[in-house]
DNA sequence: CTAAAGGGTGGAGTAGGGTCCAAGGTCAAG
DNA sequence: CTTGACCTTGGACCCTACTCCACCCTTTAG
């Protein structure tokens, strides 16, 4: 698959793409005249990447996870590991949010804004 | 308060208050001899900027929430209003962290892990 | 042969979010 | 009156994540 079709069914752009990949966030064969050359899962891998970006996980991040993953491809327990780190971390990010969601909705209907960066005037 | 206590509670530098100011994110009066003088409640809203922003809004989304805050002082119903927009892209967050972690879930144990960024070597 | 559509490179520019000076004013203690 | 801990400003600089650009090569269609 070129990089046009990826991007094309990633949602992204080529300088994107690109710019992943000298972030090591994907990886490319390339053909005899220098094009690059992905596999069809890339699509699936980048989809992955927008979410766990939008999700609060830097590319630094995803890329070192990817690499983990790489390097660790045999051991179902060191994958496990992995997974359950990232979901500890999510599991973390949620409660945050429902605390944030608490919080808000105990304003609604209060009529107390968060007015604190005004000087009591 | 000045700057430094303020920056001392809130666990930030001088320097982003500063910055923040200039975004206005915080508005503080000035002392006769120019320095910048805080209520107490900015910490309580300078925590909040803190955890809203880990949670993904942006800096100039939060001075939004603030200002309009401060456009509708009186209107409960403006605020519930507000409120419920930031908590209705909450629960979609949640949503997707929820998705994510059923999906990394889903991986962990059965050794199948997101190598989606290698050819097929 | 040429044009259009795809690809490649390097490098500059942008926006967001800070961070770090350097030069200088203010104020309380000794 | 000096020292030290505060504060002020402006501007340079850094990182992240792109985005755009100019310039050049490759492949296919007419």
């Amino acid at each position: 698959m070129l990089i046009g079709e990826l991007a094309a069914q990633a949602g992204m752009t080529k300088d994107t793409i690109r710019f992943y990949e000298k972030l090591g966030l994907v990886t490319g064969r390339r053909l005899p005249n220098g094009y690059r050359d992905f596999p069809p899962e890339t699509v699936a891998w980048l989809l992955y990447v927008r979410t766990a970006q939008t999700l609060g996980f830097s590319l630094a991040e995803i890329a070192r996870l990817g690499e983990e993953l790489r390097d660790a491809p045999d051991s179902a327990a060191a994958l496990s590991e992995l997974f359950a780190e990232k979901i500890a971390l999510i599991d973390a990010r949620m409660a945050e949010l429902a605390a944030l969601r608490a919080d808000l909705d105990a304003r609604v209907g209060t009529g107390c804004p968060l007015r604190a960066d005004r000087p009591a005037d």
